[in-house]
DNA sequence: TTTTATCGTTGCGCGTTATGCAACGGACGA
DNA sequence: TCGTCCGTTGCATAACGCGCAACGATAAAA
């Protein structure tokens, strides 16, 4: 391999120059005379060039000494700006964050601690990607995205959960809808009598309410399959029928009394789980580290069933 | 001292990413992998921030990682830029060189070996700077210039002479001069009876003469004193009297045929020497060198006094 | 599920390299 | 001519990089 320019070498080399003494850049760097000597002298017969002429009083750079005294100065700099940004990366000034997650968290996500996070640090930028929760996972285990937040993940051992957050599925209905005066949490078996939307694809909500309706014998045949909450919720506005999902998934829609949300009386989908998970193992970029401390605490502020109460009505802090 | 960034190091993790591996890296550089991995892992303590994100299979680049990487690559193309540089340099393909020397000298110089090697090597800049005989010297024992060409310089430790060349000071005249028709080498009393015009200031024809006077007691007292060789041509060329210096000072006038050399027959003046001279223990540059070397060659050939003759009239090689 | 292969990491010994101390030769100034 | 300061060089020591081998972990194959 040719020369390296050792960055130590040619700073003994700067400060001989400049100081137009080897002695004197020795003093200046706190080591021997001999050492700044022989790592010029190792310079020299790496570029096999004389870098300094040497005189009875001092040194003087010859062409080639001063070519390199000005690659070093030109290559000192970029070192520093390179640190600098380094260090912009580290105390979070800077930075890319990648997120997974499911279209139900969008609203809470956007409207809170998403929107905390990138007004406290205006220099990071966001990757938002909006799949099913298959997706999701696989998108944090191929590392395609660092912080993934799914409801009901499947258990995998490459997978860690930093934050578990209790978000029953709800029955979300029309305020005039029939079960809205119920009085009581609805169960399964009351559900079965109205028409249902439901989610089409790998949805952990899916996924939950196939479970329980099989543990209890009920089947649920919808009568509108759709990949897109947002059908769902216009599917409810019209008072057509019954939609699933966790209450925060409808905030918006709830606060303009469009609709309200009915936990179900069940045990499975009332312990339902909305996961934050990284990469097993993975260590994290300190602006990822710094979102997802942010996000278990404020999400986990957001939990509106820290005990189990019937009705589903958040509270907006607004 | 904070992280140097060594070169080494950032090679390592550069193709630690791009390999996606770490062993991959090592195979390629002929390196253990523990190599690979121990250097980047203290890569990683001198910045403190995790560079690469370890999964079962391979690594992968951090965003810190990749700004290294960017980094490594803008150093390395800075490097062999350097390095190509200092390569001209060497090859006398770039590269500044500063001489010093007498007027006398520059119609030959210039007209001869200087102009060859400008032409052999185009990248090549000169200064070329021209003052009296103790200016020479002291140019070049300041450092100032690398090359001094000088006549009858001062014997001086610090300086080292290259070459020697014999330049008989002569004395100038018309043709129709008296002098021109004397048929034989005129002596120091011959010319005492005719006006002459001298050099002021420190110059070694000057100082040639004054020992050559005193030593037969001879006083040459001019009508013109003057520190422009142009004034003396000018002088000799109106016939208004003597100049003297060596015949490769006047090589123009001579072959146009307005003046003519004559040698003038006195121990002293015959064996008046040019110098090319370097400072004493001056290691040169190349381009320096190779001029030096050129020169001895070219100035050599130039000397029109191989054998001692009586008459200066020199061939031009055209 | 178990097995196997591959990955990154780490302890250890060896060879290279850098460093400090001291002495040397040379150059400059008094 | 002597004294001082310079850069350089032997020598012994400490630090570092490196290869070898083994380990734990992960991912693909059986």
């Amino acid at each position: 391999m040719p020369s390296d320019l050792d960055h130590e070498r040619l700073h003994y080399l700067r400060h001989a120059v400049k100081l137009g003494s080897i002695r004197g850049a020795a003093e200046r760097l706190n080591v021997n005379a001999s050492t700044v000597s022989r790592q010029i002298a190792l310079l020299e017969k790496d570029v096999a060039t004389t870098l300094l002429e040497r005189f009875g009083r001092g040194v003087r750079a010859t062409e080639a000494g001063l070519l390199l005294v000005e690659y070093a100065r030109i290559q000192d700099s970029a070192r520093e700006d390179t640190l600098a940004k380094l260090g912009e990366l580290k105390s979070l000034k800077r930075g890319h964050i990648e997120l997974v997650t499911g279209e139900g968290y969008i609203d809470d996500l956007l409207g809170g601690p998403l929107q905390e996070f990138c007004q406290r640090f205006p220099g990071l930028t966001l990757s938002l990607e909006i799949t099913g929760t298959d997706g999701i996972v696989q998108a944090v285990i191929e590392g395609e995205a660092q912080i993934g937040i799914v409801y009901f993940p499947p258990a995998d051992r490459r997978l860690h959960t930093h934050a578990r957050i209790r978000q029953p599925i709800c029955a979300i209905v029309h305020p005039k809808h029939p079960l809205a005066k119920l009085g009581r949490a609805p169960k399964l078996s009351d559900l079965a009598r109205y028409p249902i939307a439901e989610l089409r694809g790998s949805f952990g909500t899916q996924k939950l309410m196939e479970v329980a309706a099989a543990s209890e014998s009920i089947s649920l045949t919808p009568v509108v399959r759709t990949n897109s909450f947002l059908v769902l919720k216009r599917f409810v506005c019209a008072n057509l029928g019954i939609a699933f999902m966790p209450a925060f998934a409808a905030t918006r829609e709830m606060t303009d009394g469009e609709v309200i949300a009915l936990v179900i009386d069940h045990p499975v989908l009332r312990n339902a789980e909305a996961h934050i998970i990284t990469r097993h193992g993975r260590r994290l970029p300190p602006a990822t580290l710094g979102l997802l401390q942010h996000l278990i605490k404020r999400m986990k502020a957001f939990e509106p069933f820290a005990s189990g109460r019937t009705k589903a009505r958040r509270a907006r802090s607004a």
